[in-house]
DNA sequence: CGTTGTAATACTATTATTACAACGGTGCGATAGT
């Protein structure tokens, strides 16, 4: 009998062409074929993909992969297609006419069809839910698996009720896959999927090759001129990152007028138009891209040299994925973050604003009377916008979830309102995290991954602070009564897990308001923060 | 929240000041019109 990582190895030599496993691919098959949920936590280019095409492989049947863009639904059926296995994949979505689906259904329930791909917004139809459950799946694999957090509350809500619409398929396996998952998202992720004792599996997080920096600008004009001259100062192929489309627009234009082969990248510019500039991106065509954050998933070109934000983002989450497409291929890439903080005011914009009261209200009344939890129906019935009334159906879900007591409906509805308010607390806590990496005098490498919950026992050696020799050395006191991963009771924030330690101060990210910086001497006598985990 | 553009108000005039509204990201699916 043949040990499971001797099967796994074989499989992937033989059937998938891979003589050599990355770090995590083997452990989390592995973990799959002895029938545990799996998050999968890995950069991108590390080879997620294998984990479900090994574990689908091993496990025979059919695997359902959950991804949530068409264009990288497509590229990964072209990638099995062309294995030496020569599993065959299809996908269903809207590209596809009745009568191609069908086709999809028949051979998969011939057995032909080994990867089904299809967004969570297609097993919202009664029908598709229904005929993939007939293939009964042996493994769901959920692609970019951070959408269900950051996209599930109100822009794509089918991300929220993925666990339930993969429920009717008889609770095979699930892997969730996705390169950046800070401690909140992690929890998010296992809640929503309904994940079963999951393994966590984390590698490489740490990026050796990458060159941190942050140059802060004193007004617009300065920034404007840092970024032009930032790419100016480098070789090769870069993106520059904008919050918005007039500034990609403007700041790529500039870039033309000064002779460098430029293009411009957000969702204003038309689907065709976007995958010209892909392809001319990729066939090295066009040396810088300047995009917003639509220029994102799926995008992954090895010798990417440098990436410039313009105006910084609204979290570390998105910092860390924009900045890491920088440098794939190992070879030295650069990463600069042009910080004036007037630009953190955007976040708190495009943050969704809190529900009314009297919406909750009209929602639960609706949909208590007719029985629907249809963000459709519901919005019919309220008069309210579908999307509206999806997120309310969504918080009071969630009210439901973490409640228990569904006893009165007037506390429900008061329990919702108080999760929109500690989910909005949470991202501005982000917005808080993202001003702290941009002002502080840390190796920035330790606080990146320190933020996501993983920690970097030497500084990098490669980013400003660490050159301009201001980067304390590890920071961490043995003795501290505070240790990373600690639970925490703070007098005024609540329950809480410390999630970073300094020389002077610990960050804690609390339960109901998010990352907290607070200062060691303050808390040293043990009054206002208490350890409730011993 | 911050920036930008427009209108109203200030007013020896030609422009200066102020007030205020508008705008700002990510994608699925379905549908209407060429």
């Amino acid at each position: 009998m043949t040990s499971p990582k001797a099967r796994i190895r074989a499989a992937a030599r033989e059937d998938f062409g891979h003589e050599q496993l990355l770090p995590g691919q083997a452990e989390a098959t592995s973990a799959l074929l002895a029938g545990h949920d799996v998050l999968l936590i890995s950069p991108t280019g590390a080879g997620k993909s294998l984990v479900y095409q090994l574990g689908g492989d091993l496990l025979g049947g059919v695997t359902v992969v959950v991804s949530p863009l068409l264009a990288l639904q497509a590229d990964q059926v072209d990638a099995i297609e062309r294995a030496p296995v020569a599993a065959s994949a299809a996908r269903i979505s809207s590209a596809e006419g009745a009568g191609q689906r069908d086709e999809v259904f028949r051979r998969a329930e011939a057995g032909e069809v080994r990867y089904l791909f299809l967004a969570p917004e297609q097993l919202v139809n009664p029908d598709v839910r229904d005929r993939v459950a007939v293939l009964e799946p042996t493994l769901v694999a959920v692609d970019e698996a951070h959408c269900v957090s950051a996209w599930g509350h109100d822009f794509r809500p089918d991300y929220f009720r993925l666990g339930d619409l993969l429920s009717p398929l008889g609770c095979p396996p699930v892997v969730a896959m996705t390169a950046t998952a800070a401690p909140p998202v992690r929890e998010d992720v296992v809640t929503r999927l309904r994940m079963r004792d999951p393994r966590t599996i984390v590698t490489g997080f740490a990026r050796d090759n990458l060159a941190l920096r942050v140059e802060r600008a004193v007004d617009e004009g300065d920034q404007r001129n840092r970024v032009l001259d930032l790419v100016a100062d480098h070789e090769g192929t870069g993106i520059v990152y904008c919050r918005t489309r007039p500034a990609a627009e403007e700041y790529a234009a500039a870039l033309a007028g000064r002779g460098r082969r430029t293009a411009v990248y957000h969702a204003g510019i038309g689907q065709r138009r976007r995958d010209e500039v892909h392809g001319a991106f990729m066939d090295g065509d066009v040396d810088t891209i300047v995009a917003t954050s639509a220029f994102g998933m799926g995008i992954d070109k090895p010798d990417v040299r440098f990436v410039v934000h313009a105006q910084v983002p609204e979290s570390p989450d998105t910092y860390y994925q924009e900045v890491g497409r920088a440098g794939r291929d190992g070879e030295p890439a650069t990463g600069v973050l042009v910080y004036r903080p007037q630009d953190l005011a955007l976040g708190r914009f495009f943050s969704a604003g809190l529900p009314r009261a009297e919406d909750v209200q009209s929602v639960l009344g609706a949909s208590g009377r007719t029985g629907s939890t249809d963000p459709r129906a519901v919005a019919e019935e309220t008069g309210l916008g579908p999307r509206r009334a999806g997120r309310i159906l969504n918080l009071l879900q969630l009210a439901r979830e973490s409640e228990q007591s569904t006893d009165r409906d007037g506390g429900l509805a008061a329990a919702a309102v108080e999760l929109a308010e500690a989910r909005r607390r949470l991202e501005t806590s982000r917005v808080e995290m993202m001003r702290a990496y941009a002002e502080t005098d840390r190796c920035r490498s330790q606080f990146l991954v320190g933020y996501f919950g993983e920690e970097l026992e030497e500084r990098c050696g490669e980013c400003d602070n660490c050159c301009a020799g201001v980067a304390p050395e590890r920071v961490a006191d043995p003795r501290t009564p505070y240790p990373v991963q600690a639970r925490v009771r703070h007098a005024e924030f609540g329950d809480g897990t410390v999630t970073d330690v300094e020389d002077d101060r610990l960050t804690v990210l609390f339960d109901d308001v998010g990352y907290r910086t607070l200062a060691r001497d303050l808390v040293a006598d043990g009054e206002l923060l208490e350890r409730t985990d011993r």
